[in-house]
DNA sequence: ATTCTTCTTGAACAATGTTCATTTTCGTAT
DNA sequence: ATACGAAAATGAACATTGTTCAAGAAGAAT
């Protein structure tokens, strides 16, 4: 048998089915949410047995952890698009990609931060990796802000800072308990990324 | 027969056994994370049938949603109770009160913020009211450290400030994705506040 | 064509939420 | 005290959903 998977005929045809599985579970996932995700109708939309699923994935959370996995990797596509030139605009324009994406995939985003796993099987590295390279993101452009302080100092910085953001977008986006008016969530997340790089000494006119 | 439940004999037992449902509920949740609570358990660690955690919460749900709805108000207590002599340390005092009970009641917390409805249920009206309420307690100590600024501007200053701090403690705490380091947690925390602080033009000196 | 490997299937099982007819409990009226 | 009836408790039965696996189908290798 071919190892490389794509060019046996067998292997495309799995392939083939494994992203439409995963596109299925997705798009479950994005209008109705993690909770009313089953096997059996993830199984009947893509038209093949529910084994097939297991086959695929192993456990059922190997489906969802895909979704969440690839949900990281747009995610982090979507940030690293922000133009680097000006760091200060580049902060904001993080901030603002943030927001359009969680706006846009509030399931999606709620999916990768609520999903626990089961028992007390261990949750996958690679995820967890890849979320701490996307909240690291403020890293660069915050050094060229700050170039007289610490690196770990900063580096501790700019994880706290997209935290800090994360909290206002994902509790601003809950319909449920409404922290800030929608409407305003982006003129008031660029307000407050605002203000707290000037409570970090950074002004206007401050970049490189 | 009585109105009053708790002068009736009957309502008494019934009432005695609803506080222990809940009480078993929250120290599995406690123990054991959400996902893994299960009406069996619930039922047989209280010894009762099944049905009667049924008759006494509606559906299972509801059994959560009181663990929830508790831990809200044990919530509210801890940040009442944070002293408001001096408004500065008033709000580091909040932050680090829940901090502090983010720490000690993890999977509670959790539950509260990512439990959702079955199918399209509605969220309780007045677990939403409890949170806002809770996140509007920075509300008070803003105002006299900016008594210049519009009301409306500060209101919705306090939400975003508890938002962040509520983003980098929830974060911080998952071990799984440690955007922060525990340890540190604390005095990160302390520092963001400061910075925030200084962003908004208030300089320790500077309350009424 | 034959054999071997791999994948697919779906019935069966297991775990869990939910319902409800029946039984039990218990307050109240006689 | 007894009988009656409302309220509560019960748990078997059911519904839903995750999981397994023996048997069969499909494809690759020779």
């Amino acid at each position: 048998m071919n190892i490389v998977q794509e060019e046996s005929r067998r292997g495309r045809k799995k392939l083939q089915r494994r992203t439409l599985l995963i596109e299925i579970a997705r798009r479950s996932i994005a209008t109705k949410g993690l909770r009313s995700l089953k096997v059996r109708d993830v199984a009947e939309a893509a038209g093949c047995s529910i084994g097939s699923v297991y086959n695929e994935f192993g456990y059922f959370d190997g489906l969802i952890l895909t979704v969440n996995r690839e949900t990281v990797q747009a995610l982090t596509a979507r940030l690293t698009a922000v133009p680097a030139d000006d760091p200060l605009r580049q902060l904001h324009g993080l901030a603002d990609a943030y927001l359009g994406f969680a706006t846009e995939h509030a399931n999606l985003l709620r999916s990768l931060f609520e999903h626990r796993m089961e028992d007390d099987r261990p949750f996958p590295e690679d995820i967890l990796a890849m979320v701490m390279d996307a909240f690291a993101l403020m890293h660069a452009p915050l050094v060229r802000l700050l170039p007289d302080r610490d690196p770990d100092d900063v580096a501790l910085l700019s994880r706290m800072m997209f935290s800090a953001v994360h909290g206002i977008i994902s509790l601003g986006l809950e319909e449920r308990m409404v922290a800030v008016p929608p409407e305003m969530l982006r003129e008031r997340l660029a307000q407050f990324v605002d203000t707290h790089l000037a409570g970090l000494g950074v002004t206007r006119g401050n970049q490189v």
